[in-house]
DNA sequence: TCAACAGTTTAGAATAGTTATAATGTAGTT
DNA sequence: AACTACATTATAACTATTCTAAACTGTTGA
């Protein structure tokens, strides 16, 4: 629950001038209690529809990209056709609910301590991280 | 290593009729010791390069989207940018190399049976996988 | 054997998410 | 206020993928 000063140091100390476009995208993104999950469309429809502003898609797509440039955002791959962000850039697990297309953060204890056995040559891990698919319990899951 | 006949009732048995350009892709895919991962891309490029075929892109994308569909393939999502397609259709952990974007499989025994302790109401868990980002290990990682 | 039909291939058009362009606007500095 | 670098914007371009609809082919059964 940052206020807008908080923003506005937190841009500029990360050498992004805190303009009107960013302000607002930083209230929607960060001016809450829990982390989320949101595609670019979610989040300029979001803009747009509920908050009544106007900020060009090129914007939303710049803002995204800076902020995930500067540690505010971490990109998710589940889906090839669409990009989501999370603002809980921790290294963190997730279910994906295959029925609804929606991600949910997994608190670090559901699952135990991954011990990795292997490891490449040469190269060091950077992440190591769970994806959980689930769907409907019933009969009809495709 | 299965030949051609197989491949013509391995396809017949799951409902796809044996085309020329089916059981050619056939061949690339599955004629190995070993599985691998590709993207449509390098599957159309292998194809009329190395072996101076002429199949349509689209007839690849519809050829892998069937094999998919049958259970021959699984896609994996990595990168929003491009789909890669494994034919290793078990349930398994891998290996992402981000210097090279390449992807590579983890054998089961690397990585100690995970332990899911939470659940989503009325799912099921449908799989659990790792994905272990790697990179270089000298100075300039990105 | 072969006509008929459903399934398949194909080139090219369409789509959609994303990125690039380049003109206009604005924040920060002097 | 003037200057400059950075940011926003509308719109064009790009690219992976899907769609379209016409031509082609595998299969079936008369
Ligand atoms: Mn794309
Ligand atoms: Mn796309
Ligand atoms: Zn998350
Ligand atoms: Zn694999």
């Amino acid at each position: 629950m940052l206020k807008n000063v908080e923003f506005v140091d937190k841009l500029r100390s990360s050498g992004l001038r805190p303009t009107k476009q960013r302000l607002k995208i930083c209230e929607v993104l960060f001016n809450r209690d829990k982390t989320f999950h949101f595609t670019i469309n979610d989040l300029a429809k979001n803009i747009s529809e509920k908050l009544n502003e106007k900020i060009s898609l090129a914007t939303v797509y710049n803002t995204v990209h800076a902020f995930k440039a500067k540690g505010y955002l971490k990109e998710i791959s589940i889906n090839s056709d669409r990009s989501y962000f999370d603002t809980n850039t921790k290294i963190h697990h997730h279910f994906f609910d295959e029925d609804t297309n929606e991600l949910i953060d997994c608190d670090d204890d559901d699952i135990e301590k991954i011990n990795v056995k292997k490891n490449i040559t040469g190269k060091k891990i950077n992440s190591v991280e769970v994806l959980i698919k689930v769907a409907s319990d019933n009969q009809n899951q495709k």
